[in-house]
RNA sequence: GGUCGGAUGGCCGAGUGGCUAGGCAGAGGUCUGCAAAACCUCCUACAGCGGUUCGAAUCCGCUUCCGACCUCCA
């Protein structure tokens, strides 16, 4: 099935048709966390519709390098170029090493997004392994006269960069609008103009994470560690930059200033970004301190919450929006996502037991609803990565696979191709591409167990001892499984 | 204040000139020893006011409200 897929591109605010500058190879770039302190939930949305993005791409045939890094320096506390680096403080206040701030947060990071069934990227590069290109890049970016040094700190001249550049390409603004528009910090002393930003900042003899340069001991911008590693390892133009939509205005547009002034060209063709998970409507935030961590979302520990969610029905809330959207946290519509979520893995469970019937006449509704279903899959990937209408058409095949299993419908109505290719796209789209799995696989102790109990309460059940059969599965229901008598004669359970 | 983006039924959330979103909740039904699950049916909304049009949730204008960015943040 040859597929069009269609994306966002924030640098021409249209859908543009995705087309790769050396198919069927892409480059994919996010700008991933800082590692200062536990990844919260709004993080790992992103982070998550980005796995979307990527499981889809890969799906569609696509040998896909995606690189997203690991802030582990260079990420300044408060305002302008003059706080303190985000690592250094964490280290000071916890009486411990940087690196081993940078550690913790960082297994903790990969855990979570294990949880969330994240493939993990093809490159992770961190920003303190990558010192000496960056320090190169500044060289580049002097060398070419967008720069300046002041005591040992170098700044980007976005003023004179754009006498020949369009440095408001990303956010749609206007240097002029952008000068009077912003707030007059502090530390601008060094500082050409308003706008210019620090490429190489110098240290203070108290700060913990600092290297030698050309230009004396400091660190590096944030900014730049994004454009050093991306042309390091996707090269000076390569397909898409993504990240969060808070980096754009600035983060991004400074990147992109970067590379044009040391290469001459802007990275990437494709610039996507997703939007915020709110709490009552508002950006959920480290520093608003209203984020809350993904093991109390599972758990339920937090004020803020009735219960606590599955990983897979997180992640099935976060599809049930498109990625540009906000979405807001809310316990009911959290229960909404659990229960539909449970239906189609329900139905993906049932369909991989599921033997189609001998072939009666072919009915063309059945066949031509499930080819379209199968149809509406892809074209809601390929709007966008618009996953709400791919859920629904997956949901529009639940019912049949139900249907066939229940045998309320013949499944020798539809031809075997057609069998097949429900069969295919649902388990494609469920686990490979959503990044779906089933989150009540029980060990075979605990299988096994069931299985027996199960078994008894059939008997008792067949013998009319209705007293013990549902004594049973009222026990059985307390602790957490729920047993289910189907058509068949047997009895499946899940968990609930 | 500036720039940008939103406002869809009880809740969540697609859609962007005429045609059904979908889910959750709610109501009724089929099935079942009873449940549960599943299936079927019902519940038909687009912030307000103007305008364009044969026709607008969809385009244009204004108003109100909300959010993001402009300052570290995914």
């Amino acid at each position: 099935m040859e597929q069009k897929l269609f994306v966002y591109n924030t640098l021409t605010r249209k859908k543009e048709e995705f087309i790769p500058l050396d198919a069927p190879h892409v480059g994919m770039y996010v700008c991933g966390p800082t590692v200062y302190s536990d990844v919260h939930l709004g993080n790992c949305r992103t982070f998550i519709s980005f796995d979307l993005i990527f499981r889809y791409l890969l799906h569609l045939g696509y040998k896909v390098r995606y690189v997203r890094n690991i802030t582990d320096a260079g990420h300044l506390e408060g305002d302008a170029d003059e706080g303190e680096d985000k690592v250094s403080k964490k280290a000071r206040l916890s009486q411990l090493e940087p690196m081993e701030i940078v550690q913790k947060y960082t297994v903790d990071f990969h855990e979570v997004m294990k949880t969330f069934n994240a493939l993990p990227p093809s490159i992770e590069p961190t920003a303190t392994g990558h010192i000496i290109e960056q320090i190169e890049l500044v060289k580049a970016i002097l060398e070419k006269g967008y720069a300046y040094e002041v005591d040992g700190s170098v700044y980007f001249d976005v003023e004179k960069y754009n006498e020949t550049q369009d440095y408001g390409i990303l956010n749609g603004r206007k240097l002029e609008d952008m000068l009077n528009n912003t707030r007059a910090l502090g530390g601008q002393n060094e500082k050409h103009g308003k706008l210019d930003f620090a490429l190489w900042i110098k240290a203070k003899p108290e700060h913990l994470m600092k290297w030698p340069s050309p230009w004396g001991v400091g660190f590096p911008g944030w900014h730049l560690e994004c454009s050093a590693m991306s042309n390091k390892y996707l090269g000076h133009k390569f397909d898409i930059h993504g990240g969060g939509m808070d980096l754009m205005a600035t983060h991004h547009t400074n990147e992109i200033a970067q590379n044009v002034a040391s290469c001459g060209n802007s990275p990437a063709n494709y610039w996507l970004h997703t939007n915020m998970l709110t709490v009552n409507g508002q950006k959920m935030s480290k520093s608003l301190g209203n984020s809350f961590l993904p093991a109390q979302l599972f758990e339920g520990n937090h004020e803020l919450l009735k219960k606590g969610y599955s990983p897979m029905a997180v992640r099935f809330f976060f599809m049930q929006a498109s990625y540009r959207s906000t979405v807001d946290f809310s316990n009911e519509a959290l229960d909404a996502a659990e229960k539909f979520y449970k239906t189609l893995a329900e139905a993906a469970k049932k369909l991989n037991t599921l033997q189609q019937n001998t072939l009666v006449a072919v009915e063309d509704e059945a066949e031509s609803a499930i080819i379209a279903a199968c149809e509406d899959c892809y074209n809601g990937m390929n709007d966008n990565f618009n996953s709400p209408k791919t859920l629904e058409a997956l949901n529009n095949l639940s019912k049949w696979i139900n249907s066939f299993a229940n045998a309320t419908r013949n499944s020798g109505v539809v031809s075997a191709e057609t069998f097949e290719l429900m069969k295919k796209t649902y388990n494609d789209f469920f686990y490979d591409v959503l990044g779906l799995k089933q989150d009540d696989n029980e060990s075979g102790d605990t299988a096994g167990l069931l299985g027996l109990i199960v078994n008894l309460r059939n008997q008792a059940k067949a013998n009319k001892d209705y007293a013990t059969s549902d004594k049973i599965r009222e026990g059985l229901k307390q602790i957490g499984f729920q047993l289910n008598d189907n058509k068949q004669g047997t009895t499946d359970w899940i968990k609930i």
